[in-house]
DNA sequence: CCAAACAATTTCAAGTTTAAAATTTTCCGG
DNA sequence: CCGGAAAATTTTAAACTTGAAATTGTTTGG
């Protein structure tokens, strides 16, 4: 027989996903719709602007929790789009740096204020209360 | 200023998204190491495993949140597989029903026992309380 | 009846994602 | 110094995903 708190434990999970993907869903259509853009475009530029100075590809893409060779696909069509820019590691030929451009930082400016409102509405019928409860949870459930 | 409630939902958000990632990453290495499949295949037998009398292609995509596309690829290879059998619908020639094939189903029962497993250890750390408290919250983040 | 709206599915093009292999460069023990 | 292990990134092949268009079939208002 299987242990009845590991069968609570899938449905949970299977609710959580339900939910994760529901909101990314419906965040993906806002910024189709509203932005003509996309999710992990999204994401890249906002991992670039909590870190302002520039990151190596692999902490790009440990930040996100995607795949290297991922990373780097995205990374070159922002590129081509001027969003974003490569520089080359003086220390380390290894390495390349990915920044925001100055017109990347202002696009991004932008979406991120019309993201954050998108989110609020998302979930805005999660209390104060709530929001204390949950971050505690996902805390606990966050990679050991 | 950007309201702090709707930041504060904004940080949930991530963090969320974090969680649920990292545990798809893991259940997705899980199943491809463990039992050379992938996420999207045990998703499709799991929705079919639990609707044993068959589904159409629409309702397949509606119960994974994902595009009717995307389900009809996945659903050919399966049944290249010989894992599903589409049946044509006898009342309306433009549905068609999917189901698990004998091999299928003892494939996915397999499956499902170790997966259920692996979950019930990736949130071994979560108590009943916990759960109850997340279950109640999820369901009040449904799509309502 | 019948044209048009609607419905179910597949096809298509483009983009995303992954894991593995390949490439280039650095580091290190002997 | 040198040969191999390790590291950072890119390339590749296959699978996945999406939204839109195309296909095929049903329904319905006039």
């Amino acid at each position: 027989m299987s242990d009845p708190l590991s069968k609570r434990r899938l449905k949970m999970w299977i609710r959580l996903l339900g939910v994760t993907r529901a909101a990314e869903s419906h965040l993906r259509e806002f910024l189709r719709v509203q932005h003509d853009t996309t999710l992990p475009r999204f994401d890249v530029l906002a991992a670039l602007y909590r870190r302002r100075e520039g990151v190596t590809m692999s902490e790009l893409s440990r930040m996100l929790l995607v795949s290297n060779g991922n990373a780097t696909t995205v990374v070159d069509r922002l590129e081509n789009d001027g969003l974003v820019r490569r520089t080359p590691s003086e220390t380390d030929r290894r390495t390349v740096f990915v920044a925001l451009t100055a017109e990347g930082l202002r696009q991004f400016e932008v979406l991120a204020t019309q993201h954050e409102a998108e989110v609020g509405r998302l979930f805005a019928n999660l209390s104060e209360a709530d929001l204390d409860v949950l971050t505690d949870i996902l805390k606990r459930m966050g990679p050991r």
